[in-house]
DNA sequence: AATTAGCACTCGCTTGCTTAGAGTGCTAAT
DNA sequence: ATTAGCACTCTAAGCAAGCGAGTGCTAATT
């Protein structure tokens, strides 16, 4: 549905004055505020339409209007046009980006953190998946009489550890043959392989000594499976108190969204590529219905890896949130690149 | 100051009935569910002279009494007695904790999550500080072909590792110097010895060679410095905004309590042996001053080690929460204890 | 045909008032 | 020392009135 210019430019208006003041909209601020050369009354008229077309809403016969749901997705497909963000704020987002480079991790924990400080709302980050990673290597290194450290590095890079403890003293000769038969075992293997039946068979082939290895198989097998997920990093939730306009309703869903790693997992795992906008209803997660989601993949050596995403309630600052998020995903698209191609 | 039994009485069926119910309670309450066999004109005297004497106020005239700080204070140190949790809480906490009985950080994370849960608040679960821990050895893993992972163990058998990465090819040998040199450096020092100026005269007495540690040097202080403070573990933020009696203001001061790393570091890491009570402003913490903190400490060979915390409104369940918390610090002890017994 | 001035109308918010009810403190009797 | 009784205080809830913002409609104007 396409909308007359005027009534577009009305249409901007309000959701623009609605975003930045949070209360509805009337015909004789936009007459003031907008340079709109026709008299109230025409406003109205236009605004009535837009109201019956399902753009706005009146909460009641006596105020102004607010933007539905279908507003904000029109103003968001059709109106906005993205935007770089100032030079300032660019240079802002790379030195912060710039000074945790040495892991992705540390990259897209400060990401998180830039986004959630810039735009004052709860930003995620996740780590691209490693679904269909292969095992690279694995190490060992002793670490105390009974315990030992598992390394497990992946073929995208990713380098995992993890402890485990044993019933019996660990000797050096023992985690050898450890690392000898289990990268022989798994090195080029998809993580996924790294499962309870492979365990089974792999200990039950060394028949006695197989005995010796539970505790070591578990540890790899969570090592693999973490591996396998995706990490999530939360920046600002506790500026989600600090929002006026989210009722205690929404924000308890928004908490308990993020408090919910298959839930995060699931949602921005599945976000198509660029940058998008879900705006209440049409958000995937229910319990993001009542608010906004804004998520921008970024990319590794141009293929497309994690999300970041903004959480707020459906009167978002979209505008400055768009351009931020993106030229934040590019940036960190063109960090983690660099690192991995440096492997 | 001592009371009057009768009075001690009333004060208690007040402050119980009141943590069960969130109102104020009257003299006709107390008449009807306590086995007071006095009239509620009685009650009401006793009310004015505990309410004169600052343990209990009245929100307005027509209103019942509600327990002041001075009130849970005296509760809390007079009247609470300590109990064990029934037999079934006590097989679930340590069912629970020993399914996580592998690293000492697990079951601390256990007992956050179990607080949590038990309790239906805030929980926070923090590591012994390593301070006056020493570096025991220090290894290296590569983990490609310009990064590799150090691996640090604490005299208290803590394990940290830290990935670095480098500008130049690491080979195998360098890595032999690394290690040989770095833990003929520092095995045995206290982990706040490795500093900046530690690695500036390290990196110094290698001439040319020094030129290429500077990365790895950082990530050796980074895991120092991590080994020395302590880790915290948080539970069951989403609770908090469950908690009908808390406003706003109280759980946005508790959020970013827990969002500040140090605020809780210095909060928790200064709490008395045993089990304390928090009311009010009797906290250390300004952010807490709102709201009662529930600390234990527990004791890795018997001597006091880390924290265990709950947070959560000044109408805190103090009976159950000290139970629970008191057996599970002692149960953390026993498990950690026995961890670190076995090295 | 589009715009606009003017006006009656609606409805939420505030204020002021009243009432019911809960709980008190005080007094006089036990 | 306790208690019955009562007057008193104060909140919460309900209701009516007035205000004001903002509307939709109509008739006049461009």
């Amino acid at each position: 549905m396409t909308i007359a210019p005027r009534k577009q430019k009305i249409l901007a208006a309000v959701i623009e004055n609605y975003i930045a003041c949070g209360e509805p909209v009337g015909s004789k601020t936009l007459q003031n505020s907008e340079d709109l050369n026709v008299s109230s009354a025409t406003i109205r008229n236009e605004l009535a339409d837009l109201t019956l077309k399902g753009f706005l809403i009146q909460p009641h016969t006596s105020a102004g209007r607010i933007p539905t749901e279908q507003g904000y997705r029109y103003y968001v497909d059709n109106i906005l046009e993205a935007r770089e963000p100032d030079d300032g704020v660019k240079r802002y987002i790379e030195n912060k980006l710039q000074s945790s480079f040495d892991a992705p991790e540390r990259i897209l924990k400060s990401a998180g953190e830039i986004l959630s400080e810039l735009l004052s709302t709860v930003a995620v980050a996740t780590t691209p998946p490693g679904e269909d990673a292969r095992v690279h290597r694995i190490k060992f290194v002793q670490t105390g009489r009974y315990t030992s450290m598992l390394v497990l590095i992946t073929s995208s890079g990713m380098v995992k550890s993890r402890l485990f403890r044993c019933d019996f003293d660990i000797t050096p000769e023992m985690l050898n043959v450890f690392d000898r038969s289990l990268n022989e075992a798994l090195a080029g293997r998809p993580l996924s392989c790294v499962n309870q039946p492979f365990a089974q068979t792999f200990a039950a082939s060394f028949g006695e000594l197989g005995l010796l290895m539970p505790d070591m198989l578990t540890a790899v097998m969570d090592a693999c499976f973490e591996a396998s997920g995706i990490n999530i990093y939360t920046s600002g939730t506790t500026r989600l108190l600090y929002q006026s306009d989210l009722d205690l309703v929404s924000a308890r869903s928004i908490l308990e969204f993020l408090g919910s790693e298959s839930e995060c997992e699931k949602t921005l795992g599945n976000v198509p590529d660029g940058t998008n906008i879900y705006i209440g209803r049409e958000n995937p997660s229910p319990l993001l219905r009542r608010s906004s989601l804004i998520s921008a993949r970024y990319t590794i050596e141009n293929q497309p890896a994690g999300t970041l995403a903004l959480i707020g309630s459906m009167r978002f600052d979209y505008k400055k949130a768009v351009s931020i998020i993106e030229f934040t995903a590019k940036t960190v698209s063109q960090l983690i690149s660099e690192l991995v191609r440096k492997g």
